[in-house]
DNA sequence: GCCATTGAATGACTGCAGTCATAAATGATA
DNA sequence: TATCATTTATGACTGCAGTCATTCAATGGC
């Protein structure tokens, strides 16, 4: 008795069924953006979010954990996004500390400015791995190409990575309060650069030199 | 019709009733530490809580917010009894980096030992304020008193604080999948004296300094 | 001693997250 | 194009978290 007991009613096209198929996932994943963005995150349920990518309740959980967990890809396009574009500004760079500080520096107020991203560093009750998959990707890259290259010093490599992402999140966390964290990032950066090894005035230096600009990003909603 | 009509078929004593009155809070947290305790914290429900502590079901939510929420004070108090003996041991210690450092190396041995901290860790979803006062309360303290002090320099210590626990936590946090955590969190403790200030000779010297031996806690269910 | 006020305590109730037995679609084999 | 195996989807169902209208002990005024 249970399955598609509407969805048959009009399989004029069967098509339509067959599309559902293919990308339920995609669907779902648009569906939550969409809604998450309209209005405040908690409020969605995801009986809301099925409904609205018209596919059935338990298909989410064949994609996702959680409400949580369908958030961590959707912020991480958008941190992917902005990335692209940091990088892209920091071709010229070729000092490792420069570019993971400059990165950082920009991706935490990018960060900061986006809705479903405050909502998820407050609510971060997320294992070690999405944090780090999805708030640390892009930094965790650039400091450990700064390790690698011998530019930064560390003791130990794996304690100084969670470490730093720890510091980097929990600061984040605390500036959602501020209207503008411009400060406490920066400051943020020189201390992480101090903790790889830097003496305080280059760290002081590079932390707070003159940032780059960006174009902002057009709406968010587009697909690939 | 709600109310009690089950605690009143026996309202011999009267007494019975006062008494559960006035330490309804204290009733919840009692029997919320030990179910936790004997099974897994997952599985113990607040239904289950209010029936051990033989109170209402939403008399819970009078007090706590949730089952986060009600962990807070049990694993303070346990913190607390720990930082007692640590500060003990450490009263001939006039050296405000060589006191923050080893209570901070041996507060997280300790709170790494306990099921109940672990879990905590785990599942740290919690806002940062409770962090604060569960995670760091101590460690914080001490770190203030090398910063106001002067031991430390630190260029902001606002940031520096929401710094460090973060990295702290996050630590503790990756360090739960070791057998032995020891070697990660001493290098931890290194990394903190850097970002305070000290040179790096000096800050290893410290972190990787023989511990004082602590006798250890009798069983946890003693009521003060 | 009587009544009014307060706020702690209660548990039935609501709504959502997450599960699972069922079943449709897809693909492989021949 | 029939048959079986595998993968993907479904929604009724279960159980718990959290709410809220109601009850009642306690306290203080008179």
């Amino acid at each position: 008795m249970p399955a598609n007991s509407e969805a048959t009613t009009s399989s004029s096209t069967l098509s339509r069924v067959q599309r559902k198929r293919k990308n339920a996932r995609a669907r779902i994943l648009s569906a939550a953006e969409r809604l998450m963005r309209e209005g405040p995150v908690d409020t969605v349920t995801i009986q809301q979010i099925t409904d609205a990518a018209d596919v059935g309740h338990g298909t989410f959980y064949l994609h996702f954990k959680s409400k949580y967990d369908v958030l961590v890809p959707i912020i991480g396009r958008y941190a992917a996004q902005w990335d692209a574009r940091v990088q892209q500004s920091l071709a010229g760079e070729t000092d490792a500390a420069r570019v993971f500080t400059t990165s950082a520096r920009l991706m935490a107020r990018v960060t900061l400015a986006d809705p479903l991203w405050r909502w998820f560093l407050a609510h971060s009750g997320v294992p070690v791995e999405d944090m780090r998959s999805a708030v640390g990707a892009f930094s965790t890259r650039d400091f450990h190409r700064g390790i690698d290259t011998g530019r930064f010093d560390v003791p130990n490599k794996q304690v100084m990575s969670h470490f730093v992402l720890g510091a980097y999140v929990n600061t984040l966390l605390a500036s959602l309060a501020l209207d503008d964290p411009g400060a406490d990032i920066d400051a943020m950066a020189e201390l992480i650069l101090r903790t790889a090894g830097l003496d305080h005035a280059e760290a002081a230096a590079i932390a707070h030199a003159p940032l780059p600009k960006l174009a902002p990003l057009e709406p968010p909603g587009d697909e690939t």
